[in-house]
Formats: C-alpha cells, sequence, structure tokens
DNA sequence: ACCAACGGGACTGCCCGTTATT
DNA sequence: AATAACGGGCAGTCCCGTTGGT
C-alpha cells in the first residue's frame, strides 16, 4: 500500500516533534518534561507523538543523538574556539538537552549502553584532525594529544554546564583567549588583548 | 524536659542521612532517589528521616547546600590546581549531587531561588584572593580578573559534570597543568613536564 | 477535529462517576471514600475518574452542588412537607452525601468558601414562596418569616441527620403533622389525625 | 504498688485531654484531627495521651459518651426549650464533637455497635418524663408519644447541626416557641409573642 | 509519667503508554 | 494519522501507634 502522507511530510513531523521536545526537555529536564508538557511543546497529541517515537525514552535518545552529531560536526568546522563561540550564540535549549544527556548517561545504564554504540565518527574525525593540528605546531607539543582533547572537552562541557544552567556570561572572547592559549605552543606570542569585547563597550 | 536522645546523637543521626542520602542522589539522580531507595542508602525508615528533613527536597537543599561550602572552602585552602586534584580524589559521589544542584538550578525556579539566597561569603573570599594573587604577580594580568575566575569555574564545572558521569580521566596532572597554564602570567617559563604520570607509565 | 465520543456519552460518564461517587462518599464518608473505593463503587479507573475530575475534591464538590440543587427544587415543587415525605423516600446515598457536605463546610474553610460563592437563585426563589404563602394566610403571623424559614431548615437538616445516619422513623406522617402544625396559622383546626401509616396498619 | 501520681491528678489529666480533644475534634473534624493536632490542643505529647487512651479511636469514644451524657442530663434537667436555648449558649465544640458522632455512627460500623451498647438509661428517664407531662395535658395527646420524642429529636439534631456548621441563628427564641408549639396541647393559647429580640431591635 | 524518635502502612494525584474512535 | 479517554503503577508524604530512654 501506498503511505497515506508522503515521506517529506513524515520527516517534518518528526522535525516538528524534535523542535518542541527540545524545549520541553531543555526546560523542565527529562523527567519534568512530562508527556502533557510534551504535547503542549509540539502543538501534537499523545497519539501523534508515539506514532513516531515509541517512548519518551526513545524520543529523547533520538534528539540527543541528532544534537550531539550536530555538535560534532561543529566543533569538526570552526574549530575550538568557532564551538566555544557558537555555544554562547545557541539557542540555550540545544545546551539543555546536551546538558540533560549528561544526567541520563549518569544515571541510565540502558541509556548510557545505547550511547556508548553509536558509531564514533566524529570522536575519529575530531582526534585526526587534533593530530594534524599538532603535526603542523599549531598545538603545544609538550602534552600528550589525548590530554589536550581532554581539556578542550572539559572547557566545552563546563561551558555548556554553566551556560545551560542560565549564568551568565559577559566577556566570552576573553575566556576564549584564555581556553586557547592553554593548548597553545609555547612560543606562539599571545595575541595582544586587543579589545575584548567588555572593554570595548 | 531534657531532650530524649543528646544533641550529638542527633547530629550523627543528619550525617547518616546526608551521607546515606548523598549516596542516592549521586547514584540515581534527583528523581531517580525514590524516598524508598533514600530509606534503604540511609538505613532508616521514613519516619525517621521525614523527622530531620520535612522533604525530599529540604533534605536535597540541605545537603547541596553542606556540599557546596565544602568544595568552597577546599577551593580556598588549596587552591585551583589542588581543588582540581581533590576533584578526582573525590568519592564520586560528592560530584554526582554537585551535578544534580546544576540540574535544579536549571529545571527548578524555587530552589534557584533559595540557592541564591545564600550567602556569597565563599564567593567573596575566591574573589579577594584572586586578586591577591594578581598583585602578586601569580595570574596573568591581560585580562580581567573576572574572566579568570570564570574559566576557573568553567573548568571545575567541566571536570565535575565528566568525572561525576564516569567518563575516565588518564592525566589528571596534565590536565591540570594545562588549565594553570591558561591563567599563569605570560613571561612564567612553563613547569618542564618533569613527568605525567602517563609518561611514566 | 471532532470530539472522540459524543456529547452525550460523555455526560453519561459524568453521571455515573457521580452516582457511584454519591454512594461510596454516603458510605463511608468524605475522608473513608478513599479513591480506590471511588474506582471500584464507579466501576472506573483513577484514569478515567480524574480525567472528569481534577480532584477527589473537585468531585465532591460537583455532586454535593448537583444534589443540593436538586433538594432545592424538590422543596420549591413539592413544599415544605413534600420535601420531608421525599426525604423519606429518597435513597439514604443521597442524603448521606448532604450529611457530607455540613461536614466539609465545618471543617474546611476553602469548601465553604466556594460553597457561600454559589448563587443563592433557590434561597431566593423560597424565600419568595413564604412570603406569598404567609400573604394568603397559610402560615403563621405571629413570628417573622425568617424565624420559620429558619424552622424549616433545622428539621429538614434534623430530618437528613438522622435518617442518613440510619436511626429508624416509624411514624413519618405524625412527624410531618407536628412539623407543619407549628407553622400553620393559630386558628387553622389541626387536621384530624386521620390515619397515620403506622395506626393504620 | 502505690499510684506515682494521684488519683484526682490522673483524672485532671484526663478532663485536660478530653478537653483540648474536643476543640480539635469540633474544629477539624475526626480524621482532620491528627494526632499532631490533638497534642497541640491538649498541651501534652503523643506519649500522655496514648498512657491515658489506648488509640484515638478510643479518646473519640470516651469524649463522645462523655458529652452525650451531659446532653442528656441537660435535657432531662431543662427540658425541651430548655436544651435548646443551652445548645445556643454552648461552646460550640461541644456541639462539633455531637456532630461528628453523627458522623461515625454513619460511616463507623465499630464504633455503632459500641455505641447502641451504652445502657440506655437517660432514654428511659426522657421517654418516663415525657409520659408525665402527656399525662398531665402538657404535651399533645393526637399523636403517639414516640412520635413527639422523634420530633424533638429530629430539631435538636438540626439545631446541632446548623449551629455547629457556623450557621448564625437570630431569633433563638421565636424558633423554640414554633418548636414547643408543635407539641403543645391544641386548645393551649399560644403564648403572646411577647417581644422576639429581632422585633425588639 | 512523659517525651521525641522511629517504623511502616496507606492515601492522593501524577504520569506513561494503550486503546477505542473518527 | 491523530485524538482523547482510559488503565494501572508508583512516588511523596502524612499519619497512627510503638519504642527506647529519662
Amino acid at each position: 500500500v501506498s503511505p497515506r502522507i508522503s515521506e517529506q511530510a513524515k520527516q517534518a513531523r518528526r522535525d516538528q516533534i524534535l523542535s518542541g521536545a527540545r524545549n520541553a526537555f531543555a526546560e523542565h529536564g527529562y523527567e519534568g518534561a512530562t508527556v502533557a508538557k510534551l504535547e503542549q511543546a509540539c502543538g501534537l497529541s499523545r497519539g501523534a507523538i508515539f506514532n513516531y517515537y515509541a517512548s519518551k525514552d526513545e524520543l529523547f535518545y533520538a534528539l540527543a543523538q541528532r544534537d550531539a552529531a550536530r555538535f560534532g560536526t561543529l566543533w569538526a568546522e570552526t574549530g575550538f574556539g568557532g564551538l566555544l563561540r557558537a555555544l554562547y550564540d545557541e539557542d540555550p535549549a540545544w545546551l539543555g538537552v546536551y546538558f540533560e544527556v549528561f544526567r541520563k548517561l549518569r544515571t541510565d545504564d540502558d541509556f548510557r549502553r545505547r550511547w556508548a554504540e553509536r558509531s564514533p565518527d566524529t570522536d575519529r574525525a575530531l582526534e585526526e584532525r587534533l593530530r594534524e593540528l599538532q603535526d603542523a605546531g599549531a598545538l603545544r607539543a609538550d602534552v600528550p594529544l589525548e590530554t589536550i582533547g581532554l581539556f578542550m572537552s572539559i572547557v566545552i562541557d563546563g561551558v555548556i554546564a554553566r551556560h545551560a544552567t542560565g549564568f551568565p556570561t559577559s566577556d566570552v572572547e576573553g575566556l576564549i583567549r584564555l581556553a586557547e592559549d592553554a593548548i597553545a605552543p609555547e612560543r606562539a606570542p599571545r595575541r595582544t588583548p586587543a579589545r575584548t569585547p567588555r572593554e570595548a563597550a
């Protein structure tokens, strides 16, 4: 039988649901985002939602996976500083979901297992890129590459945690400079602090 | 009439409850730590727990406040690097609770309000200490003090998020070096990477 | 989209719930009628009941309001004696709910407030009717109309209390005669006690 | 062994408890009067209360029995009108408890059974007294004595229900007149309505 | 005798997922 | 495909009575 609605329309619905769910999960957290709130945020009803995603858990997983991939490509495309800058420009809902992923990883074993099974393509790509940068002398070499990667992850996660929680950040550029200096090669003279946005204001 | 049990015994009970609750909250998250699980973790019954804390929320708040204060003094006493090192030595349960505090700050307005009302003594002390360090030339001066504080907070939060979530960290000392270099004055020659634990291994 | 079930079916459900609730409240009292018992009495699940009434309180209020209105119209249509007679013919469950209303009025301030806000249409109608009766010489005139109304209310409430509690009443007609004589004009010769049901038996 | 405290002191404690309990039961109803509220109302602690009465139920029963006896003697001593008058002068707490007795009789089978087992001395006395009154021509004779007793009970219960619930009553004397006329012999000329409080105002 | 701490049962309301219906 | 009604499990918390202790 032919599908009742086009594949395109179906994808649109999925996007609608994912987008609404993102807001709900970001605002209330996973447990706080009751199905009733998801309905409201999506403008759809239980039946519609559960028709596309088998359960709340499933829906969250799909959303998390999609958003995580997006962050990965963002990192790959814009680099460390670019990603940091992007995080602050982002709609906080994206970060909220990311934060909730951490939460689920911590407390939900099944989720953790599933998450680990994702194909680590982006991780590979990132590692590769770091290696290139280091070979090109753009990263300090007195520390294992792995440690540099860890440092960057930590800064990113810290930024996400703080920003998602609503802490205000005044001097984004200054912050990025500090983070980049930490992993820059020693000889590289520090960029003159031309003007941080704050001082310019 | 005199109190039934000594003040000391009462305090011991509170500690018992808080300690059990910490494990439960850390393992399952706030929502996942049902009262039944709290009972089990404390080895006490509902009656006992609710005799000391009016509600689950109250219990969590008391725990969070206490642990946050502890982290604050740890920072003040051992410095940035010391705190980072301590975080990795800690029982992850301490970090789990800290993580959950973020979660509640994000999603629970009442909690956020209450949390903001805490007296910011430790924050003051920290700011003061940073200023002294900068004046003494131990911190780079080309960036506002505020930004340095922000950077440190972000690294700390990132470490907590990652460690609480169970991500393994191999090269703690290397990481700390990176973080400290980021805020060290420019001329300070980087410490020779004497031996990172990893390289030693 | 059109509603899933017809408005009529919805009303039928409401009646089903109210009817079951009436029995449960009457038999066990407000507090004794646990939601589990309400479920059983209605033959429906929690989900169904709470879908129509937001809380046990709300359900009780809706029921009370409806039944009170019914008693009001009964009074207006059949007169004092008619109402008294009807009370003894009623299913005691109706009276039980009425009794519980008193209980809630006594102990629950919110309920009392809400109850007071009901539009007092029937009260007005009753007052009007009493005035007509008195003008027509069918009520004694040596006592304020208000007092007569009070007397009638008291007798009605007393009958409800006793009957709802299960005290047996043998001579209903005799009782009604006494109550009506109390408010009849002086000259009116007392009706010959033709036959009380008891004596006839 | 000799009693630790005198019998007199014991009785005083019992009175203290009963008196506090009366207020609590009257204000909140049986279920609403939690043991914590009873403690507060008595100024004593759980241990003390449960030392004198085995359970909340037992305490209530003792209180109810005592108060019911008091109403019985009041009726016997002051007559129908006197009792009615007294009800309006009474502290409403006494009436509240009486009201709650009805509630328990309705819903609690064990209570009902126990209550029925009380020795019906006062009932006998009342019946006797009514007979004397009727023989003396002070009560109408065209209605069975039983019915007159029922009528009086109903009026009393109605007054209690209304007054305990807090409905205001303006014209107590007028009300009493109506009630007494209902059971007075036919020929007895109605007392001139000297002045009802209301008309005097 | 009196008290506070404690145990554990049970109640209401919420919440997720399923089902009847259009 | 989409909706609203519905089922049933469960969480927090209140509440009664008991127990250890003074």
